[in-house]
DNA sequence: TTGAAAGCGCTAACAA
DNA sequence: TTGTTAGCGCTTTCAA
């Protein structure tokens, strides 16, 4: 009583449960301070009575355990690195979404970082993040440094690596291979009769391999490349206004099918169209990539390419779980595939 | 030499660097451990000969230091909790993005979750959060459960609740009133002429508390207001697209203004009054929220409230960051503002 | 079912 | 400039 009594008067005071520790509960409890752990990481090994009273200790001081002792004591930190190209596009965030929701309903919280489209950028963040001795990491994309990929094997933890596919993953990879896409779309422009084709693409990486497979497959299927325009930064609705802009000022783009990196550059294709009072998909017919959320609610609806991003994130996410849990020590490589969604854009 | 050897074996073995400490680090180097700790933490404390050394048997051992156990011997984690309602909507990721920028550049990393709308999913997440002991909490919004407030204040670490103003902030906010936003767009709406009006908003607490003082002044000061259709869950551009359809079909909306939750919303709106062959602002004025990317790059140019998103996360990392190293104790309240921009849609 | 003892790999005094 | 000594608050054996 007069425990509880002291234990208030600190919590109402300066600097209060902070201090609260396993030991000041197990005082509190009447039992020792692993008591209280035990009680804590599996109640079936205390006894009822014990498991109330530490209970109400709990409540009393407002105790919350310190998970970096615990992460220290046990070498298991319950967290997951996670290194994004960019915060701010829905795309990776989707899947990010389906990727930590699953993760988090297993216990385990996200270190995130954003690390831009540079492997060098990209080094330092993991180098930072494994200092924190997280319990696996996930990597947007297959291109990592050298010392990157060392320090990620020397850490000998489960590593993702998403959005891409690889004959040489670090351990894990989820994704789908960019160069079928751009086939794919190539092979799309060509059976519905486009002759002439141009693109519109961000700068990253994995957007100009795509566009380079429908370049080569689309020329050496007998289609004719009037241009290809390309941004250095990310996608977005005014690169996709300035791309056709391009290819018409520019290229001499008259019509045909443009092949777009991303369903923002395909709004923005669509919007310049529209002000240009150019009919799509007649005069300008438009492929986007992504199948974001508004792509089936543009008008015209938008033809384009879809990638299941929440299972992107939850195989991501099973594949870490498995290695986790279960065990199993295997390489593993994930095809998630990829799917062309004809609307009314082309 | 032999030693070297010997740990290159090692990393190239089994379980390597993860098992390299600072101790290991100084064995090699011929100094003890708090020599190697000194060196890394603040190399000006070592002689260059020593920290030569230490350098080289860090780059032979791929060491990294254990931030885990540094975090708990020094009580300082260098984590930044950060909760936000959604990781999808770019409006909340464009204002995380300076937010981590700043702190990343001090040495924090975040420790970010999704929360989502919900009070008592929040509550949890501080909980969960809180036993990493991060040295500042990022929260969105100023409603937040009592317990939700206990535990952080108990916690006695910087606090920051972004994107609303209110006089009783947990410690330090950094937003607007959302009322203020509200009032401005009906001044804007009466003064532009516009003597009906409509609302399409999504779920969240926020945006109903914009729509309401809207239609409080709006009405008062003498507009009619046709109708409001609000949406349960995230703004979107199928949600404006039915929202102006429901405006329409079920409300009797001929002409006026639209008062909408987001700039998403709007555009929504814009594409069913194009669909519709609506001409905006004629008949439909449409009037957006947020200053998206996308937003001036629509056709016709959206007329929105502008809010600085990037001055929003860098205000509250600078008043965290204060606090972490000048050691303010004041509370503070920063109003970051807004402006409305006259566009072509309204 | 419970407890005692020994660390996890660092940082923080205090000495030398 | 460097080292010694104590912890930080937990988890992990090992005993009782």
């Amino acid at each position: 009583m007069n425990k509880s009594l002291n234990l208030r008067t600190r919590t109402a005071g300066g600097r209060p449960s902070g201090r609260v520790t396993m030991a000041t509960v197990g005082r509190l409890a009447g039992v020792s301070q692993v008591t209280v752990s035990r009680a804590l990481s599996d109640p079936s090994k205390v006894s009822p009575a014990t498991m109330q009273r530490i209970q109400d200790a709990i409540d009393i001081t407002g105790f919350v355990p310190n998970a970096v002792a615990g992460a220290l004591a046990s070498r298991r930190s319950k967290l997951i690195s996670a290194l994004v190209p960019s915060l701010t596009s829905s795309v990776y965030a989707s899947m990010m979404q389906s990727f930590s929701d699953l993760m988090r309903d297993n216990g385990y919280e996200l270190l995130l970082s954003e690390c831009g489209f540079q492997a060098e950028t990209e080094e330092k963040l993991i180098a930072a993040h494994l200092s924190r001795r997280p319990d696996a990491f996930y990597l947007t994309g297959i291109h990592h440094t050298a010392r990157a990929r060392q320090m990620l094997i020397g850490a000998d933890i489960p590593v993702v690596e998403v959005w891409d596919l690889t004959d040489a993953p670090i351990d894990i990879c989820v994704g789908f291979h960019h160069r079928e896409v751009g086939w794919a779309m190539a092979d799309f422009a060509l059976e519905a009769g486009y002759k002439y084709a141009g693109t519109v693409s961000a700068g990253d990486e994995r957007a100009l391999r795509r566009r380079d497979s429908f370049v080569d497959r689309y020329s050496a299927r007998g289609g004719t490349c009037v241009g290809n325009v390309s941004f250095s930064d990310s996608a977005s609705v005014a690169h996709g206004r300035a791309g056709l802009a391009r290819l018409i000022d520019e290229h001499g783009f008259t019509s045909g099918l443009i092949a777009c990196s991303s369903d923002l550059m395909a709004q923005g294709i669509l919007i310049e169209a529209q002000k240009r009072k150019l009919s799509v998909p007649d005069q300008i017919a438009v492929l986007g990539f992504g199948d974001q959320d508004f792509a089936a609610y543009l008008e015209p609806a938008l033809t384009t390419i879809r990638v299941d991003r929440p299972a992107l994130g939850t195989s991501a996410a099973q594949a870490i779980l498995k290695r986790l849990h279960g065990g199993s020590r295997e390489q593993s490589r994930v095809d998630i595939g990829f799917q062309l969604i004809r609307r009314e854009s082309a």
